[in-house]
RNA sequence: CGGGGUGUGGCGCAGUCCGGUUAGCGCACCUGCUUUGGGAGCAGGAUGUCGGAGGUUCAAAUCCUCUCACCCCGACCA
């Protein structure tokens, strides 16, 4: 980053400069506060895990390529901590013994590892970054419950003061396993995002588009009666608008067929021409955490067909129909033959569905799944997450307690992530102009920069010197900018790292005995008297964010 | 994983097609003088295994082979 905030060493893997490093420091300490406030205890964990722990609880497979692996010099497989279910199971495992011990919550702050496919966005997607995770231990789901609230409580209060209120929305569990998941999302206007969020405009229903639903909806106006089954030439034709406009008929009433593979076997999916697919809830449907499209040599062996003439009818593999698909008559479909396509096809009559399930993203301005409301999409950085694990980590790796009937249980378990440097990342997503940074005075690196305009005049030095020793023995966080640069790159290096307040001594207010202070995030900078500093410091940094 | 691209002082690039003096330029850096309220000017100076290995050649940043690293796009198209 250009304010000097960061260096990139590699592809995703950056230095933390001083700057940043205070940035990440007081985010932090206010995960700490917040977590030690609501009964959890910090720990620390090893970075290196040994790989019987993850064979066991059988992410040694799920976590696929992203899992950082390595051999030490005896061959052993060992892994860098990418989370800590494992880890933080078997060392409770090996302490807890009994449910007068219970309810427990471990928590550390640490360094993580992903092999991410395709590092990106800086912070956003990192292969190494700082993430804060706890892990709660309770004897059933009542106490879990109330551990889970314990976070999501805590999570609120972390991010509003970091200055960035967060939206919980419902999220998929993926390869983390267990019952059910929430992120917090950072809102951002711009299209900073990560991620596309769906919220409800009456209810508090929000979901990743990963995970969203939506009402069932009603279908499109349509033909009553079953036509029979007509094939159409539809040369070069292999789009959805391709094909739209060839015929002349909406998007809504075509069906396109992909082809998947999925647990190495091929699968169909079949949507809406005017939906988009979603490979997780397909995914999730077939069992599996990764499902791939088929690449066209697959697809010509399946369909005898070149690519984007595929249709459901004919096809001898499995088919999963999507509701909206189900409800349609006399559909388009590919023909299963070159430059040609099925017109008035029906489920049941033309093709067997294998099943029919949600497996598309909910689109923008749909029902609600929970009240009359209209779901609206948009943009977001995720920044924490919260999981119900059930038991699937305690009892694959030995985590059990005596009940009050001394009867053996595995602990229900739940797992909670800060992305801390993400968090940083997010907020100089949310707040940020063409000029630079504007951080939240509660994560910003300093409170105030003391920038003397000419250090060559003695006055204006021994003034700044002067506010530096005050204000700092006052207890406030003060960058003195005393490097012998000139005026115009002082002040434009002071909005680009974004500190709150900035306090410019220069010639034109001191000949009166003032001096400047200016809000990064306000326009105006006001003369102040310098005996009246002190107060309207005050005055300012309450305006700020 | 597929496609494309780039590796040359600290950073950004030119030179490579068509081999041939001492490998240039801008920014940054150092010294001096001037300047000093929104990214200063002049003068002088330092900085290079041309990503790596091998090969062709009298001669390689330049041609050939291999290799490494990084960046961008795609992998939500049927």
């Amino acid at each position: 980053m250009r304010a000097g905030y960061m260096r990139r060493l590699a592809a995703g893997i950056y230095n933390y400069l001083p700057l940043m490093q205070r940035v990440i420091d007081k985010i932090s300490t206010i995960v700490r506060e917040e977590m030690n406030a609501s009964g959890a205890v910090e720990i620390l964990m090893p970075v290196i895990h040994p790989a019987e722990l993850w064979q066991k609880s059988g992410r040694w497979e799920t976590q696929g390529k992203e899992l950082m692996r390595f051999k030490d010099r005896h061959k052993h497989d060992l892994v860098l901590g990418p989370t800590h279910e494992e880890v933080v199971t078997s060392l409770v495992a090996g302490e807890l013994k009994s449910y007068k011990q219970l309810p427990l919550n471990l928590y550390q702050i640490q360094t993580k590892f992903r092999d991410e496919i395709r590092p990106r966005f800086g912070l956003m997607r990192g292969r190494e970054f700082i993430m804060k995770d706890a892990y709660s231990f309770d004897t059933d789901d009542e106490a879990h419950k109330i551990a889970y609230r314990k976070m999501v409580d805590a999570y609120y209060k972390v991010f509003d003061r970091c200055g960035l209120p967060t939206k919980k929305v419902e999220s998929d569990t993926g390869a983390m396993g267990g019952k059910a998941a929430h992120e917090f999302m950072v809102l951002i206007d711009t299209d900073g995002g990560e991620c596309t969020i769906l919220s409800c405009d009456t209810c508090d229903y929000a979901a990743n588009i990963e995970k969203a639903e939506f009402r069932e909806i009603e279908p499109p106006e349509q033909d009553k009666e079953l036509k029979p089954i007509e094939v159409v030439a539809t040369p070069n034709a292999t789009t959805i608008e391709d094909v739209t406009a060839f015929l002349n008929l909406p998007s809504h009433r075509l069906a396109k067929t992909l082809l998947y593979i999925a647990n190495k076997k091929p699968v169909a999916a079949i949507i809406r021409g005017d939906r988009q697919i979603n490979e997780i809830k397909l995914g999730n449907h077939l069992g599996c955490l990764e499902v791939e499209l088929a690449d066209n040599e697959t697809v010509e062996r399946l369909t005898k067909a070149p690519v984007g003439f595929a249709g459901p009818v004919g096809l001898e593999i499995p088919i999963i129909v999507d509701p909206e698909v189900a409800v349609l008559t006399n559909f388009v479909t590919g023909a299963n033959k070159g430059d040609a396509h099925n017109l008035n096809v029906n489920l049941d009559r033309d093709f067997k569905a294998t099943a029919v399930v949600d497996i598309k993203n909910a689109p923008d301005g749909e029902g609600c799944p929970r009240c009359d409301g209209r779901l609206g999409a948009s943009q977001g950085i995720e920044v924490g997450n919260t999981f119900s694990l059930g038991t699937k980590y305690s009892a694959s790796l030995g985590g059990k307690y005596l009940d009050a009937n001394g009867k053996e249980k595995p602990y229900i378990m739940g797992s909670y992530g800060i992305g801390v440097t993400r968090t940083a990342q997010a907020a100089i997503e949310k707040y940020h102009d063409e000029k630079g940074v504007i951080w939240p005075q509660a994560i910003a690196p300093y409170q105030i920069i003391l920038s003397p305009l000419n250090l060559s005049k003695d006055l204006q030095r021994e003034t700044a010197e002067k506010f530096y020793s005050e204000l700092t023995e006052a207890g406030y966080e003060v960058l003195y900018d005393d490097r012998p640069e000139r005026a115009g790159v002082k002040l434009n290096d002071a909005d680009l790292i974004g500190i709150p307040l900035r306090i410019a001594i220069g010639d034109k207010s001191l000949a009166n005995g003032k001096v400047e202070l200016k809000l990064r995030s306000e326009k105006e900078f006001e003369a102040v008297e310098i005996a009246e500093v002190g107060q309207k410091i005050e005055e300012f940094l309450a305006r700020a964010i």
